[in-house]
This record gives structure tokens, C-alpha cells and sequence, in this order.
DNA sequence: CGCTCTATATAGACGCCGTCAAGATTGCTT
DNA sequence: AAGCAATCTTGACGGCGTCTATATAGAGCG
């Protein structure tokens, strides 16, 4: 996880013209979010850490929702990047055989936990990227709609791609199932991120729970009575 | 709790104690709610609203947090009518045999129907009662609490109602089953409130494929391959 | 070099917001 | 009738997003 961001230019006493300012309002952005969450974070405030007086970001960011959008966009790549959607192989904590001729739970299991922990680890960042408050008004950016379908895009070919392997005939429409078992993965997310019902001592008996609820409907076992 | 109070009582030029406060502050809170979102809500809007200085709310609720606690805890009550939680019988647009001995996909479908419907049709209720805003800050209500916990609790005593009513034995822990589908109906109905991946024209089909994957689960078909 | 043009940064102001403090008004209790 | 607590009011403070007008710096060109 590639964090951070070297940021070590200091270019002696401050210029009339930053130079660098886009990029470190979005660092500086996402560190505030990351650690006070988007609620806390304010223009001024931004522009006061960054060191530029207040209507300085609006030169690089039309809106407070403008930037919020470019925030979540980093985000959602991160996000890719963390969950390594797709059909290629991602090894991270256990052995992960994403790419083996055979399809087995396990991987199931895996992808769900990375999800999870994802949302976990970067519950404030997560929060932003999903949550409604960007989503509601239409005013999200093109490219922000765009980052963010082609996550649930490369989900639907991950799912593809698990009906191939799998043993049987697809048994359920590649879609419904991308669809429903996001829900799952998003609604277990906010849960536990918002701590409503879920508390995160559970989490590996819920994905194991999850992992066999994806497996068996994926599996599409029909004739189960 | 006395609830009601038509508020027909307008009683001339208006009196200096308003009497009625507390309510009309949660009706029209309700109100702007449902209509404009939560962020459209501000305590001077609110106030005007019902006819009061912009202080006056603040005898009555000692925070903005604490009104919209308590509107969501309304909202928590209206949910579990709305729903049915428990093992009792409830129709609405079907026909419903949620008592019936015998325990079908069609129940289970039907339930989430309701949930689908509750949450599309109170979007921004719903994003209230859910959402991060409230939880998120440690300062949400008892009684709040109380209430979401009671809607969750009910939820589980259905589960294990279903798992009696189901021909097997219960395969799958009956805490691990309410959490794992309940986030599958969260997270769909935040993706359909937000239009985040999820087009409502989807939702018969999303909600059929939820239900086939609720029921497979429920009867625990072990021997499926 | 000087000149203009444009991108960038700044201070000021406006109208919102949540909410605290002090004072006014009312109804209940004794 | 007196006192008291509940209720409502105006005033004020600091913070917010963002619009406008202004200042500065760098880039391209003679």
C-alpha cells in the first residue's frame, strides 16, 4: 500500500505561485479525511494546512464538491488496486488461486476478506467513495462515475470468470449475482463501518458466512432439497 | 408515549408558550426530511418553519444531533410496521404466509420486498436511520440505540422462526445468517438510494435473485454438488 | 530587454449555519 | 399573590462555502 506521497519539496521561503498546489490539496485532503473524516474537513481549514489563503483551492477545484470527487477517484483506484479485482491473481495474506483451473471456495473467501478489510482499514475513506452524500446530488463528476462504474464493471467479469471455472453450468445471470452479492459485501461494510449492528470481532464469521453464501448460489445448486 | 395531537388547536394571534413544540419540531423535521434530505435540514429552517425563534428548539432538544436521533427513532417504528419483523403474519401486496407451517421462497421474498420497498420509497428516512452522520459521532441517543437494536433483534427471532419452519435442521448460526442477510439488504438498498451501481428498474429481478440466495442459504443445502 | 496575456494567489464581503448567554414571558405550585 | 421553573426571545460569536475584485508571477513574443 503505497501511501503518503514524498512531498519533500520545500522550496525556501514560500512563492507567490505554489506550483504544486492540486496535488498536495488532494494529499492533504485525503489525510484530513482519512483521519477526521469528510465531516471534518472544510475549505478554509484545507487551505490554512496547505498554507494558501482561503480561495486559493477554488483555482484547481471548482467546488468542495469538485474535490471531494477527485478525492474518492484516488480511492477508488486504491481501492482496485487493494481488492485486485478481475480475473488475474492477487496474493496478499493466505495463498489466493484466483487464476487455478479450479474454482474453490477459498478464493471466494479471500476476495471478500480483502473487501472487507479494505472498507475496515479505510472506513472514512470509504465512506466518502461510497457514501451518499457525493452520490445524491447530481453534480458528481463524469470521471469520478467513470472510476467508480469500472470497478463494479471489472466485478461483473470477476463473476464471469467464476462461473467459467466453476464446475457447473451458470446457474444465475452474471449481473444479478455481481449485483446482489455487492450488496452483501457493501451493506456488511457500512455496518460495520458505522458500527450499527455488526461489530468487527465478527468479521471473519460473517465473510466465512458470506464466502458460503456467494459459493453455493455461484455453484447454483438446484436440486438441494 | 402520547403520540398524535392533531395540532387543529390555533388559538388566535399565537400565544407566547407554543405547547405543542416538541412535536410539531419532529413532524416538520420529518417533513423537510423526507422532501429535501438531511442536509437540507437547519435548526433556524426548522424553527421558522413551525413559527419559532431560532433558539427555541434548543429547550426542547439539546442538540440538532438529538432532534434528528429522535426523528430517527420514529423512523425505526414506522420501519418495523412497515416490514413486520417477528414471526407474525403480515399482507400487503401479495399474498403473505409468513404463519403458514410450511416456509417458502415466496415468504422470504416477500420480505425483502418490504425491506426494498420501506427503503426506496423513505429514501432519505431511511438514509437517516442508516447512515454514518448519526453513528458515526458517539452521541447518538440510548433510546436510539435501543430502538435500531430492538428492529435487529426482531429480525434474528425471525430468522430462527424460519430455520423451525424450514424442513432441515439449521445449518447455519442463526446471528451469522441476520447479520449476513440483513447487509445484503442494507447494502442494496444504499445502492439503490444512492444510484450507485443499482437502477431501481433492477430491483424485481435483484430482489428475486437475493430471495433465491436467502432461501438456498436457509435450508442449508450442504450436499449441493 | 520590455510588453502583454493568462494562470494563479489574495483580501473582503455576504449570507448561511449551530449554539451559547441574558433577558422576557408564561403557567404551575403553594 | 408569590415564587419558581419551564418556555420563548433577541443578540452575539465563530465557522462555513463561495462570489467579487484585486494583486502578483510566469510565459510567450517583439
Amino acid at each position: 500500500m503505497t501511501n503518503s506521497i514524498a512531498s519533500n519539496t520545500l522550496p525556501s521561503s514560500k512563492p507567490y505561485h505554489h506550483g504544486d498546489l492540486r496535488r498536495q490539496l488532494l494529499d492533504a485532503a485525503a489525510n484530513i479525511i482519512r483521519d477526521e473524516g469528510e465531516a471534518a474537513l472544510s475549505m478554509r481549514k484545507l487551505a490554512q494546512e496547505v498554507g494558501v489563503s482561503r480561495t486559493a483551492p477554488y483555482h484547481h477545484f471548482s467546488d468542495k464538491q469538485a474535490l471531494l470527487c477527485a478525492v474518492a477517484e484516488e480511492g477508488f483506484r486504491r481501492f482496485r488496486v487493494h481488492v485486485s479485482f478481475g480475473p488475474q491473481a492477487h496474493s496478499s495474506g493466505e495463498t489466493n488461486a484466483a487464476l487455478s483451473p479450479v474454482l474453490d471456495e477459498a478464493t471466494i473467501r479471500n476476495f471478500i476478506r480483502n473487501y472487507i478489510d479494505f472498507a475496515v482499514n479505510n472506513a472514512e475513506y470509504y465512506r466518502l467513495m461510497f457514501g451518499g452524500h457525493l452520490w445524491k446530488s447530481q453534480q458528481l463528476t463524469a470521471s469520478l462515475k467513470d472510476e467508480a462504474h469500472a470497478s463494479f464493471k471489472l466485478y461483473v467479469d470477476q463473476v464471469r470468470a467464476w462461473q467459467q471455472f466453476s464446475a457447473k453450468e451458470a446457474a444465475v445471470d452474471a449481473l444479478r449475482y455481481a449485483q446482489v452479492s455487492w450488496s452483501t459485501l457493501h451493506g456488511m461494510s457500512c455496518l460495520l463501518i458505522d458500527g450499527i449492528y455488526l461489530d468487527s470481532a465478527a468479521i471473519a464469521a460473517m465473510t466465512d458466512t458470506a464466502a458460503r453464501m456467494f459459493w453455493q448460489q455461484l455453484r447454483g445448486s438446484e436440486f438441494s432439497g
